[in-house]
RNA sequence: UGCCCGGUAGCUCAGUGGCAGAGCAGGUGACUGUUAAUCACUUGGUCGCUGGUUCGAUCCCAGCCCGGGCAGCCA
């Protein structure tokens, strides 16, 4: 967004920018319903003649006495002397919506680059906003590459050198700025395409100068995580972002399709137990000189909640609670982990969604997440096909044949012990051995999906003594109902189990693991009352991510990544 | 947290115990319905930081900082 300062900055002095930042919101006088200034207008020139345009916009952020306007030109409004620019007329109505969009009627509507790729027809008027890609210069006129993330690909813009900036502004665009076209659609003389457009105005809104990070050029994802403010706009980060968006709607989808009912489970909790890892403290406080008890020890008891809390590491236990109510739930939010892990599928905070169904078994469970992680890629194959095949040739070619293999057949099910069997008669050297009892290490759960199997396995029935409490004993008395899917290319995907429903041996099991049941009475009263088996699992939305994109490092399919030491943006 | 690799122009990277290099980006010019356009010329440097060895360190050594890979923990 333009700010006064870069207005000012290298730019001839008698730019229309310049002048028409004079009908600012704060010279007319402009007072909200509530008597402030309001932060957004819709001027509508009347005195010039022609067909209404619209024309401002922003104004001024609260604080700072200069309103800039930044405006839809309309060819004949710019054209006009800078002198008599000044004293034009307005119509000044104010505007509530988000910017631009809130256009009345009477304006053109804006057109999306995807749409105007997939345009049936030519159009004598169009209207397109978005990013310069690109600028290649022909003796007359220039070819500019606009994209405003609705699609992978742009729109080839022809600004002939008749247009009255072209000298002074489009000449000298760089990639990187931000623009408003208006001109017509038409075949494309060239080769490439087969819409471009025509403008008959051409605006710079904000100017990206040379120090604009982003190049023609391929960038490593290394250099472009240190700029993630600027990375949506490369082609890999549109495409992941825009996946990412399919994917969320895909998930809620799919459960909302099977009647299951979305709940929001709590992002702070007090049970320190939940049995996933190290949590992350919220507390409200002095972390220099805290409230200590008679003992010396930080008495908790003074903080905001009264006893110590954290951000969550799972949603499970309560989305079992809504299970034992509405039958089929799931939860779809944020998830904290304050491990020290540095590791390309690692964050400290990410997505998950964890389904949990009443009258389910761990079979039911296992089919329900085949038939979901299917879902998801087939709906990412046939809403975000471009992106895909963009991934396919620039980041992992083999992409698409894994995800239609994926698709294709049934996942392999193999328990726990029959994997223990094939890792130990493999004839492998494992850096890890492999015992009944031990966990399955990274290097085996890759050579089952990838190697043995060649295709998503769910791993079930692990040794009790590996997992937590809430897993439901097996009658073996040795393993409980545990599951992992394992992915190729990721490993761990999905976890989840059959919940134990007997009071007596989830009591037991509590007991061994040390856990207080008057920290879990209400855990417990849900077997007390109505107990029902009931199953779930979570599945990591970044991993998923990652799977169908190709992109093999979690920070690059989350916006802003969080992890150990790096909490940027 | 452990092991390993890296840090040189805006970006991607060469390189050397003795004047700091290329391609791309930027600038100037030429050419052109171009597609990461092309061609010529050209601006641009705290060689991550601190200390040490040396006549001399971007180079060798130590410590630190930052980035990445793998492993563990897990989704």
């Amino acid at each position: 967004m333009w700010t006064p300062s870069q207005a000012h900055e290298g730019r001839p002095p008698c730019r229309p920018q310049t002048q028409w930042k004079t009908h600012s919101a704060q010279r007319f006088g402009l007072r909200g319903r509530d008597g402030a200034r309001p932060s957004m207008y819709e001027v509508r020139n009347v005195a010039a003649g022609a067909a209404p345009g619209l024309r401002v916009v922003r104004g001024r952020d609260g604080t700072n006495s200069t309103a800039v306007a930044i405006w839809l030109p309309h060819p004949r409004v710019v054209r006009q002397p800078d002198e008599s620019a000044s004293r034009l007329p307005f119509r000044v109505c104010l505007g509530d919506g988000p910017g631009l969009r809130s256009a009345p009627k009477t304006s053109m509507p804006r057109t999306l680059v995807k749409a105007a790729l997939h345009a049936a027809s030519a159009m004598d008027a169009i209207h397109l906003q978005g990013w310069v890609r690109t600028r290649r210069d022909a003796k007359g006129f220039s070819f500019i590459e606009i994209n405003d993330g609705s699609s992978l690909k742009g729109i080839q813009v022809i600004a002939d050198a008749s247009l009255p900036n072209y000298a002074t502004e489009i000449a000298r665009t760089h990639t990187g700025a931000s623009i408003e076209v208006h001109g017509k659609l038409v075949p494309s003389k060239g080769q490439g395409q087969q819409w471009e457009v025509v403008a008959e105005s051409f605006t710079i809104i904000g100017e990206a100068d040379a120090t604009y990070p982003l190049q023609k050029k391929g960038h490593t994802l290394e250099f472009l995580r240190e700029i993630a403010h600027l990375r949506p706009r490369s082609n890999l980060f549109g495409a992941v972002f825009r996946v990412r968006s399919r994917l969320a709607f895909a998930i809620h989808q799919f459960f909302q399709e099977r009647g299951f009912v979305y709940v929001h489970t709590p992002i702070i909790t007090a049970s320190d137990c939940e049995g996933a890892g190290e949590l992350f403290r919220v507390t409200t406080l002095d972390p220099v000189r805290p409230p200590l008890t008679p003992e010396g020890a930080v008495d908790f008891a003074k903080d905001f909640f009264g006893k110590k809390a954290y951000l969550t590491v799972s949603g499970q236990l309560e989305a079992e609670i809504f299970a034992s109510a509405l039958s089929n739930v799931y939860t779809f939010g944020p998830t904290f982990r304050a491990e020290n892990s540095n590791t390309s599928r690692h964050a400290a905070e990410f997505w998950m969604i964890e389904p949990e169904m009443a009258f389910c078994d761990l079979e039911g469970n296992m089919t329900l997440a085949e038939q979901f992680v299917k879902h998801l890629i087939r709906d990412a194959r046939e809403h975000c096909a471009a992106d895909l095949e963009f991934f396919a040739k620039f980041v992992d070619k083999e992409l698409l044949t894994r995800l239609d293999f994926v698709l294709e057949r049934p996942f392999q099910r193999c328990s726990y012990a029959e994997a223990i069997d094939v890792l130990g008669k493999c004839g492998r050297n494992w850096e890890h051995p492999v015992k009944w009892g031990d966990n399955l290490q990274s290097e085996h759960e890759r050579f089952l999906a990838e190697e043995h199997f060649k295709c998503p396995v769910t791993v079930y029935n692990y040794p009790r003594t590996l997992k937590p409490f809430y897993m439901r004993v097996n009658d073996d008395g040795k393993t409980v109902c545990a599951m992992d899917l394992l992915v190729p290319g990721i490993g761990e995907i999905i976890g989840g189990s059959q919940r134990e429903e007997r009071l007596e041996v989830l009591r037991e099991a509590m007991a061994h693991h040390q856990l207080s049941e008057k920290d879990y009475w209400w855990y417990l009263d849900l077997r007390r009352f109505g107990t029902v088996p009931h199953a779930g699992f979570g599945l990591g939305f970044e991993r998923m991510l990652m799977f169908i994109t190709g992109v093999s490092n979690i920070r690059d399919v989350i916006p802003f990544a969080r992890t150990p030491g790096s909490a940027d943006f």
